[in-house]
DNA sequence: ATCCCGAGGG
DNA sequence: CCCTCTGGAT
């Protein structure tokens, strides 16, 4: 049995191999909209937040826009990504702090993002890491965290804490791509249900595939 | 621990 | 029908 650095570095590298152009699959053009696309991607596929973004940002395009935004309207047009009754509101109050508060830019630190409504540890490292390539830390989204168990890197459930173990194991340099990569792996190959092992390339460093 | 919430797959 | 989708607030 190898021990979880020497495994968390083999995975690391076959996914560099397997996924060399992984990146965001949101659309957007400002940091902003990238941080408003992130919200509405909680519980809710990125190909479904790209549905209703476009509507979105030519209505409400920068934070000045949409903390003046009438909420039903903001309701409306976000409907099919669920719980649009709290990302709406996250998203008018969000602006508003924003405009309020930070001349209409982001912060750029985990605290400071955390503080706005509907942004937690996850989004706040995503949005770092991809709109100002800050490797805030790595962020542990539902793939991320099925993902870490399966391949023996954490036996925690709470996301804070297998973030914690993966930031460990793992140099900052790599966090960014890490999470993009066991994304993309946890939606194409090691899927929740259906896990389609016969065809993942981690045989031998994954755990699961050990037992 | 529970609630928020819609849409798609199996 | 049940599970899952790049979660967060109470």
């Amino acid at each position: 049995m190898i021990g979880r650095e020497e495994r968390a570095a083999g995975i690391a590298r076959r996914l560099d191999l397997f996924y060399p152009d992984a990146r965001c699959e949101l659309d957007f053009n400002t940091p902003w909209q990238l941080l408003a696309a992130t919200i509405l991607s909680a519980q809710c596929t990125d190909v479904r937040v790209n549905l209703v973004t476009p509507e979105l940002f030519r209505r409400w395009p920068t934070p000045e826009a949409m903390s003046r935004a009438d909420l039903a309207e903001v309701e409306e047009v976000i409907h099919s990504t669920g719980f649009f009754r709290n990302k709406a509101r996250a998203l008018r109050d969000g602006a508003r702090m924003l405009v309020a508060d930070h001349g209409g830019e982001l912060p750029r630190s985990i605290e400071g993002m955390i503080d706005l409504p509907g942004v937690g540890r996850k989004t706040a490292k995503v949005v770092l890491g991809e709109a100002f390539n800050i490797p805030a830390g790595i962020a542990v989204d539902t793939h991320v965290k099925r993902l870490a168990g399966r391949f023996g890197l954490s036996d925690e459930t709470d996301p804070d804490r297998v973030a914690g173990d993966l930031e460990g194991l793992l140099p900052k340099t790599r966090w960014v791509g890490f999470s993009l990569r066991v994304v993309l792996h946890g939606r194409r190959v090691c899927t929740a249900r259906k896990p389609q092992c016969d065809d993942c390339i981690l045989e031998g460093v994954c755990l699961k595939r050990n037992i």
